[in-house]
DNA sequence: CCGTGTCGGTTCATTATTTACACCGTTGTT
DNA sequence: AACAACGGTGTAAATAATGAACCGACACGG
């Protein structure tokens, strides 16, 4: 279809766990043909986007990411407000919080703190969430432009876990329960042994354009742990709207 | 031609200055019909490389870049490594030090430190640099695969001050004297009353992969101030090297 | 030493995608 | 009220993307 879009697609094949990925593979990966993969690496290296090692003429990354990411952070230094906030809240929590932004039809995570503990939650950087299976995810679903909102209940929905909602009306319903109590719980809907809560973080319009979440092994979930959770997420996330430049919503309202 | 190089090179048109583009003057500034500017940046956004302000609905840079930028950070700290360099050779130098990675058909700039001093140069964050119209650029020409050096000789060479090399025969006198002195020196190449000083940064195949630059005000420079420019750049672009896991090539010697 | 598989990369005819022109509705200005 | 500029949309023509076959290089195994 749409040329532009599948070559951007090949970049979400790069992970932490596979950062450098050789021709043959990406066509594998991706499905497409090998002559056009090429045809879109070489164009993106050509503008930086991605770069072709010299040794085993693997491809990854290029610098090229990294100057957009300065040019942003420059005039919209979001990274800057957020990573402060983010380490209050692991601190606080004693769990692993992280923050994603709304990035083309998933969320993009861009920071995660870690707490100083041995048995705690891993995510991986640069980690792409689907709207539907987190609970970053629902909680910014929740609070979208209603016609956005409809559009993301109106997606085929592919289950993560056993637990992922995949029907249109378990997500609705999650999603309506968030609307009503102002922040978003994930019992192992993205990876397994993982209960995720989150709040939405609103752009200058009053809808969500992000999230901050926190995420802890379900093993350590009880009544008490999760309202604490909550009462750090809470002031932290009305920073984070703040700090970027946004007007929370007022239909944002937290009750326990 | 390449709709996919062309829909990237659209990124090349937010900068620092210029933050945020409408449609019709991006297509304006690339000389690209409307449609066609539309629909790449609808792709584009799906994929959250632009996002569109829900306001006045001109597009700016997405999350997405924050996201790549975090993924090559991950498995390749350059601006980890290069951050604590590049501030101790402009505390050393007190003034403005700089590095670029070769980005494509140029280099780009990701990571600036300002000395604390009033009369400083500035650079904007996510410049791209010509490779043969900075210090950096003629740095990282001067020890780039035989091959690529010759590419870029054989470029048209636009000229961005009066002093900017233009024609094959000059830059190629500079590439030479950069070869045997180790270092490279523009004055007012690029932008006028602004003098720079750079040393290539190696991969790890010993071929050059960006650059180590110190810019300093045209008025200010003496044979010792430039001196000690030097002498604070070549332990520091070292450190930048095997910081990167680049291995320094044995072409490579300072003579003043 | 010769097959065999895989890799990155190239060629070229076919096809489907991009493209540009005109047009629409809206907004803000004179 | 007329006008211009903006973002965005349809459609027909043309250009650019596509994928099968192919090439040389390399590695592995008998």
């Amino acid at each position: 279809m749409r040329t532009v879009e599948k070559a951007l697609r090949l970049l979400d094949f790069f992970s932490d766990k596979m950062p450098e990925i050789g021709l043959s593979e990406l066509a594998k990966l991706s499905g497409i043909d090998k002559t056009t993969v090429l045809r879109m690496l070489a164009d993106m290296a050509e503008c930086g986007l991605v770069e072709q090692k010299t040794d085993d003429k693997k491809w990854r990354l290029g610098a090229g990411v990294l100057r957009l990411a300065r040019l942003r952070e420059a005039t919209q230094p979001v990274t800057r407000v957020l990573t402060p906030i983010l380490e209050r809240l692991a601190e606080q929590t004693g769990e692993t919080a992280h923050a994603s932004l709304l990035s083309g039809r998933d969320l993009a995570n861009i920071g995660v703190v870690e707490p100083a503990r041995a048995n705690r939650v891993h995510i991986e950087p640069g980690l792409v969430l689907p709207l539907h299976a987190t609970a970053s995810g629902i909680a910014v679903t929740a609070f979208l432009r209603p016609e956005q909102r409809e559009r993301v209940l109106a997606r085929k929905l592919a289950a993560v876990t056993g637990q992922t909602p995949t029907s249109r009306e378990r997500l609705a319903e999650l999603v309506d329960r968030v609307r009503t109590r102002g922040y978003s719980v994930a019992d192992q809907t993205y990876e397994d042994e993982v209960y995720g809560l989150a709040m939405p973080i609103f752009g200058p319009d009053g809808f969500a354009c992000g999230a901050l979440a926190v995420a802890t092994p379900a093993s350590r979930v009880t009544k008490a742990h999760e309202a604490a959770i909550i009462a750090a997420l809470a002031p932290a996330a009305r920073e984070a709207t703040l700090g970027l430049g946004g007007r929370p919503s007022p239909e944002h309202r937290i009750t326990v």
